[in-house]
DNA sequence: GCCAACGTTGGC
DNA sequence: GCCAACGTTGGC
């Protein structure tokens, strides 16, 4: 089991348009860049931790706890030509770019990026680091506690 | 709106 | 295969 990262413009996809799905299951399009394409291609798995981060936003933050809920599958917005992310060099017999489902499991109040990086025990976050710049990024079991853990109860 | 940081592109 | 120019991310 592993535990992810992921980040959502909540202006595209929110903690709560994610729980508003059937199923609260989004698939998690328009990655483009491939070391987070790698991630979900290569190393998750069906049940792993999420933490939902909303990002490019008013407050930036880890606003609820998920989990990966499918394999990965080509991402289908890199065919449509409507689509910001249509990528013409990708075609169908040979997909670039892959995505998973992503299931919401509940909403959790916000914790700042401020308040991430006020913790001693995450000063080696891969999302905290300088120059970070990857929408999906990995977490450790250790982090994941730590963040899991001290959540606010609902 | 600014800007740091990094990825991608394309000329050579 | 180098590397400058450009584009993007994303917090502030």
């Amino acid at each position: 089991m592993n535990y992810w990262l992921m980040k959502s413009e909540p202006v595209e996809c929110s903690i709560d348009d994610a729980l508003a799905m059937p199923a609260a299951t989004v698939p998690w399009t328009g990655v483009r860049n491939y070391q987070a394409r790698n991630f979900m291609r290569d190393a998750m798995r069906v049940g792993d931790g999420v933490l939902f981060y909303h990002s490019s936003c008013a407050e930036p933050g880890i606003v609820g706890i998920a989990e990966v809920a499918s394999a990965p599958y080509p991402d289908p917005t890199q065919f449509d030509p409507a689509s910001h992310y249509y990528d013409a060099a990708a075609k169908p017999d040979a997909p670039r770019w892959v995505l998973v489902d992503v299931r919401a499991i509940r909403r959790t109040p916000l914790v700042p990026i401020a308040q991430l990086r006020a913790q001693p025990e995450l000063a080696e976050m891969a999302v905290l680091r300088r120059g970070n710049r990857l929408s999906i990024t990995p977490v450790t079991a250790a982090e994941w506690a730590v963040i899991t853990t001290r959540l606010p109860a609902r």
